[in-house]
DNA sequence: CTGAAAGCGCTTACAG
DNA sequence: CTGAAAGCGCTTACAG
């Protein structure tokens, strides 16, 4: 019936159809006191019949709203990522934040307006043009880099997540268990060797154990007695290849996974792994936004270039290792 | 050092700063042509030391972005929500629409403006007062309620989640494999019979088989020879007790679960479930939202009441059953 | 290369 | 109970 309109009726043709004023609409939308039934009445219907619907521009430039944080992750099918996700959305939205929430491909998020960027990626965050001083806080297992890209264009810091001390403690079960001819998993299509596997070489070369490291994702190799998977999932996944060739675990292969994810509760084996304490995590890396977005340089109060916080894995020992 | 500033900078005070005009900023940030290299880094300068940040809603005004959509999700940490939300993202960033997520609690979001709600809650959505006519599509099992709530305040449309079709041919399944003697887990804490548990009530009825229901949770009681959770990870769970048990699954006892979660093919024995396609879902959901935010009722090009759409569940045969 | 003006859609005091 | 005015922070033509 209705010809589709040109553009979205605004707060003034809804006044013109009913015949008052621009704030008598805003007072019969918000329910305000100090207005004819009958008035109000004739506003609700005139912008039920407009399909008035107001805009959150117009709005948030008049009235202070919620902030938003662009929340980036790497990918929402690993369970890693919504477990963190879910963290960081309950104890932002306390704080009056909203999250968008965003994997890479999408990130133009942060060109049209976000008051602050939580990056979960792995990969370094780039700050878009049009947006300066866009706070951003990075979360990953990289060490600290001296240069750091984003400072200089941004206000930016970090979240450290330390591996060292849990694969320390891994390496130390697994050696006194017996491992002797251990295989690491490196991610898929990665041309430097990453963190999580340098700091296991190292820590297996401390005891004088020599290992192997194959590509996620590879047949494990006879005469292994232990895989350290890329992460929980990748241990899932070794877990079940070692099942359907029906070799013992954790007799014959230890198998350790990287994340401590809620959901291994219910694999069998129940595998051990680098637990994270994913509420810590969110905590950390909240206080570095709010900070940040505060004008603030950290949460300590310091107006120190890259602040960056620090949260420890824990070794958690399951029935896989 | 610097005393905290009373309230943000805005584009004038750069321009103060910088002893230029406004748009000459705006020019300098967005590096438009026309400008004197000087005078940019000079605005830069300013915008840096200033700590200025562009406001999105002085900006939203003017330039068109992109939509807003708000997702809402009963719970991140069951992995079902995450992997529909991960296809919501993704074709929804596809289509230059950000996403907004939240749980119900958080669920003021909507009132701080998004364009469009895509509600996953399983419960009714309440459009808020301030917000006339937002989109709003519900996504559940429920049946097509005559009397829908939503509708009359606001642009309103359904998917429903056809279970039916599944539960028939699980039941069959089960019947067909000598299970006389099924459990069924209802929802825990829920007063009325949910719609899955009616439906495999009277199928099993409709085969001449009684069932006993039980709130998830509960141990399986003894002389059962099937258990149908509530869910996937209701199945995995129960799988877990029964292996703790000692109960050989599926030779003992059947076990049915219902999503399809991708994260179920790491549990042993794999579960069967009624699996539900997560992209069809996505997909269909947002030619809902789509169609009712640009003022269209619905994807079909008809103006109908609460337009609804059906997805079906499929029976996928496991190792557990 | 730079600036004065207009306008995006809304809400908040202030009058009447 | 209702309206005229001002202003939120920005960008887009248009002048010069």
């Amino acid at each position: 019936m209705n010809p589709a309109p040109r553009r979205a009726a605004t707060i003034l043709d809804v006044a013109a159809a009913a015949g008052v004023s621009r704030q008598t609409v805003t007072r019969a939308l918000h329910e305000m006191p100090g207005i004819a039934v009958a008035t109000r009445e004739r506003v609700l219907a005139a912008a039920a019949e407009l399909d008035y619907r107001p805009s959150r521009f117009g709005r948030g430039l008049v009235k202070p709203g919620a902030r938003t944080l662009g929340l980036l992750v790497a990918d929402l099918a690993n369970p890693y990522y919504p477990e963190l996700a879910s963290r960081v959305l309950r104890e932002a939205g306390a704080a009056g934040w909203h999250v968008v929430l965003a994997e890479p491909g999408t990130s133009d998020v942060v060109e049209t307006g976000v008051d602050a960027v939580l990056s979960f990626t792995g990969r370094a965050f780039v700050a878009p043009r049009g947006a300066p001083n866009l706070p951003v806080v990075e979360v990953g297992v990289e060490p600290d880099r001296a240069d750091c890209p984003g400072c200089p264009t941004s206000r930016h810091a970090r979240v450290r997540l330390d591996l060292a001390p849990a694969v320390h403690a891994a390496v130390a079960h697994l050696v006194a268990a017996g491992v002797r001819s251990p295989v690491l998993h490196e991610a898929r299509g990665r041309s430097t060797p990453s963190r999580r596997v340098g700091l296991f070489r190292d820590a297996f070369a401390a005891a004088g154990i020599p290992v192997r490291v194959v590509p996620a994702g590879t047949a494990t190799p006879a005469g292994s007695d232990a895989v350290v998977a890329f992460n929980d999932v990748g241990a899932f996944g070794v877990l079940r290849e070692l099942r359907q060739a029906g070799v013992a675990v954790p007799e014959s292969v230890r198998v350790v996974g990287v994340d401590g994810l809620t959901i291994g509760r219910y694999v069998t084996p129940r595998p051990s792994t680098l637990a994270l304490d994913m509420a810590e995590v969110a905590t950390v890396a909240l206080e570095q936004v709010f900070a940040l977005a505060e004008g603030r340089a950290s949460a300590s109060g310091t107006t120190e270039r890259c602040p960056t916080r620090r949260v420890e894995h824990r070794f958690v020992v399951g029935e896989s290792g």
